[in-house]
DNA sequence: TTGAAAGCGCTAACAA
DNA sequence: TTGTTAGCGCTTTCAA
């Protein structure tokens, strides 16, 4: 039987109320009462019920997560900043898997609403603004962490400048020479808004950088290394021009990798090779592929802040203002790219 | 304003009783009063109070899930299974990342006991008994999925038989030549279980093969590629008969694939390469790299299901029995250890 | 500065 | 089969 806060009551010979004020400190309580008190509470070793505490606030001390999953390493290390930042903050998160559905959204939302969470962080490929009406109308705290489409106004949001990391990306890979460029990517699929709007930026930097379109081919279907092996070869064998491959995921890396060895292509020297978003295996393979480092735990530990900071406002009945933070990214350059 | 029990009572002109009745569908009630009851419950959209519920129930739909991190692909699936199930079954996850210090995993306890969680699963790489006492008496239903040392008796538990896939994964990189084997691992840290244990494993693997100890060199400091790298070169220039390599991280495997690549030696056929478990990189380098397969999710799902079955007998006062589930692995050889 | 009491939304024992 | 009521552990008004 776990102690109450009516043991601690009695146990120090005052009410409840002053117990909870004392824990609380919420209200003046005279010295030496509250000593006293406290000194039960160390000795009983009470801890308050956090669940008869939510139940009278009508607020719980939980932040929902909503994802896509959790098992890329750039959604875990996001998380990581996402937990310890909340746990800081005394709030415990749950964590909801959408799998990229838009009808998981939805159930969660309900599901979280209905679990009085204090906030929301919402991570989508692209947002659904009547999702997010609904929300704002039950007035439930929500940050974003969008993958794909661009921002609607009036949300708070954590990113990256994107587009202009993708500049930077395009110029490692790009020389002052005529070079034609291949962008490889997975088979489109529906609701991959991720890889559709990795495009859209592929297409703004390349404007950016007032690289005509035509000297950049998107490539389809670069979803495994075979795969990726063949589409390369085909492409290669057609414009001899190509010199710079940049892909979406690894297994286009490691595809193009190995097809350019077989043909005794030298990296970086004939073709320069960059994959857009570091993982772990752009660090460490041979040669080291240049790419876009995301601040991923920062991201989710800026969000993890922001939703706190929002959850304080509407408890003070402040104003709400919007919250958009644009964090640095680091452009690694490795040898995938590198002039000698 | 949601709607409480109170509302729908009162729409559907009957007691809260009667409504609690309806929804938890604990007690007999007239079919007409039924219909009636479910007929505002669906006009309101009420969903009844799960924080409410908890604080009478004393018991909330949580399962705490500690953990010493999620980041790894191997975790994250785990994880992944065990939210799926959880979920099927009406639990929330909490998750907590202890990062494999033990201080941590004491205050998680403490802290998934003041959230009356309803359950607790208990990844960790060796067992605290003390905790684990602990838990027991407060009787919080635990099942634990260990990556380290061996199980202590009595408690529920999930796993793979390691040593026996250790034992073929043995047989894959060795002949029945008199070859050497070399085992790479990171530097030996304080607490690092999992590492000490695969060690352990290797060897109750190499005894079951008659394999004698002296064959097998277990090399230490494989944290990085250019580490291993040059772990491999001093081991192999001092012993020419070493034709099988063992690795146990991503790192050491890629660092000895590049040595031998370097110095004209061809995998399988002049060294084997073999690495513990498998992940992302084993699947998609060249060569594909032999390796354990886990069953992760399936694993992570046993695990949930076992918990919630725990949870349910000990809430009919079952006498509890103690669960040990051994789940089959695969062994997936690839080009690797392939003798042509 | 303190205490008594109401009430958050729900379940379950008891009565009818 | 249904309703009344107590109470889960806490916060917070209202009085003292």
């Amino acid at each position: 039987m776990p102690v109450t806060i009516k043991d601690v009551a009695r146990m120090s010979g005052v009410s409840i109320s002053t117990v909870s004020r004392v824990i609380n400190d919420s209200k003046p309580v005279s010295s030496n009462i509250r000593d006293r008190v406290f000194k039960v509470i160390e000795e009983t070793g009470y801890v308050p019920n956090p669940v008869a505490r939510s139940l009278v606030m009508k607020k719980s001390q939980l932040i929902g997560v909503i994802t896509p999953g959790s098992s890329q390493y750039t959604m875990s290390e996001f998380l990581n900043g996402v937990e310890e930042i909340a746990r800081m903050y005394e709030y415990d998160t749950i964590l909801c898997n959408t799998y990229c559905e838009s009808s998981k959204e939805i159930a969660y939302v309900d599901l979280l609403k209905s679990k009085q969470v204090a906030g929301i962080i919402f991570i989508t490929q692209n947002i659904n603004e009547e999702l997010d009406k609904k929300l704002k109308k039950s007035s439930i705290p929500t940050v974003y962490y969008t993958l794909g489409t661009p921002m609607i106004p009036g949300i708070d949001y954590v990113d990256v400048d994107r587009v202009e990391a993708f500049v930077k990306l395009i110029e490692k890979v790009t020389d002052k020479d005529d070079r034609d460029i291949i962008y490889l990517r997975p088979e489109k699929k529906e609701d991959d808004y991720k890889e559709s709007s990795k495009e859209e930026i592929l297409k703004k930097a390349l404007k950016k950088k007032n690289i005509k379109l035509s000297k950049c081919k998107i490539i389809y279907g670069a979803d495994t290394v075979e795969k990726t092996y063949k589409l390369v070869e085909s492409a290669m064998k057609k414009n001899k021009n190509i010199k710079s491959i940049i892909s979406s995921i690894d297994e286009a890396t490691l595809g193009s990798l190995y097809y350019l060895q077989d043909n005794g292509k030298v990296v970086p020297d004939d073709v320069k090779v960059a994959q857009v978003y570091e993982t772990q295996i752009t660090k460490i393979i041979r040669p080291g592929i240049t790419s876009i480092s995301l601040p991923l735990y920062d991201m989710g530990a800026v969000c993890a802040r922001m939703i706190v900071k929002d959850i304080e406002n509407r408890e003070k009945s402040k104003e709400k203002k919007i919250n958009e933070m644009i964090l640095p990214y680091t452009l690694v350059e490795r040898k995938s790219t590198l002039n000698n």
